[in-house]
DNA sequence: GTCTATATTAAGATAGAC
DNA sequence: GTCTATCTTAATATAGAC
């Protein structure tokens, strides 16, 4: 990352953006004041202006950022062609992703409502992406007759609900380590989508 | 016409509270000023004064009555002994519930931040007792040997989530009636808790 | 019960000195 | 880059007339 010439201190910005993420993730973004931010910061509210045109965009840049980092670490990743293999991929991906980026997700769902609406159409493509990425490996999986499910777009967003659910209760400190919730839940969707049965086995 | 002397309106009390859950539930408790809960019902800001001390508890009363009549609806219902049936029943009673009172479920959710710490305790125990009755059933299954889950507590949180996503995505004139989502829901559940399977069958 | 008027505080944002 | 000072607007809440 290159830094801004004529800035002899630890730069500004990152802290700025820190601060505020964290803050809006504990109080909701329209309860966090200039103020409050530039607290934490340890600068003045006025200096706040150089990092942001405003409030709003400091929103937008914290979830656009996020969404960008969450789908171009996916493309990264080694693609695997069984649908059954991606999935697991995917579900193990989405957790470890997920847990260590909690305070991006909470504000990235929860303030979607805070956005203009021109910035919550494009934060919306962008999570829109990322969804996808799911629908597609089950409806490539359902076609090859390796999941077996009554109805694909609900599966998918039950998936999905269960998998969100997880930021809400997981601690890194808690009963059960990362590796451990993530066999759990392979174990449960492959449950859902029947993996692993003949579509025309009995069920 | 005139129902009370001096009021021509339809008492105002109801108003304030429906206006304000809605509000809250579009725009979230901290984005919503009294100017604006008042101008919805009608009213000058003062008036919205006669009807509640504060802002703050606007919110909690809300939050309090539907959690409340949330779980007398439950308690109400013809108990069912058996836990598989139980489940089923229970499934069935969340999603239409809760998806015939989208916005009081949407605010006690995403509000809970927006909470004074006591006004927060109090409404934690609430909630507290509704995902008790889910655990309950599926720990009655599990040691009648009905259901088969590897963990439980983490099966709990999961079968909640998807339960819970529904409301984000569920519209009255969509693809699917409430009573085919409720099937499909309770076939993955079933799914998930290996219901019907014996303990010592094999996978 | 509702209104108007107002007290008080705090918000987002900007200007200009250093 | 940061500060102080300030503009402007809007927030919650209250008082007192009708």
């Amino acid at each position: 990352m290159a830094r801004t010439l004529g800035s002899y201190a630890q730069s500004t910005a990152p802290k700025v953006t820190e601060h505020a993420l964290r803050l809006f993730a504990q109080h909701g973004y329209a309860a966090v004041s200039m103020r409050q931010i530039a607290k934490e910061v340890g600068v003045q509210v006025g200096t706040l202006y150089n990092y942001t045109p405003d409030k709003q965009t400091l929103l937008f840049d914290i979830m656009k950022r996020h969404l960008e980092d969450l789908l171009s670490a996916w493309s990264l990743r080694p693609h695997k062609t069984d649908p059954v293999l991606c999935l697991r991929d995917f579900i193990e991906f989405h957790l470890r992703y997920h847990m260590q980026k909690q305070d991006a997700v909470f504000v990235s769902y929860m303030e979607l409502r805070s956005l203009t609406s021109e910035n919550f159409i494009f934060v919306e493509k962008l999570r829109g992406q990322y969804e996808t990425i799911l629908e597609e490996i089950l409806s490539q999986g359902q076609s090859a007759g390796l999941f077996l499910v009554s109805d694909p777009k609900v599966t998918t967003l039950a998936v999905i609900g269960m998998l969100k659910e997880v930021i809400t209760w997981y601690k890194p400190e808690g009963r059960l380590t990362l590796e451990e919730i993530i066999e759990i839940y392979q174990g449960m969707i492959a449950d859902i989508l029947h993996v692993g049965l003949n579509k025309n086995d009995p069920l």
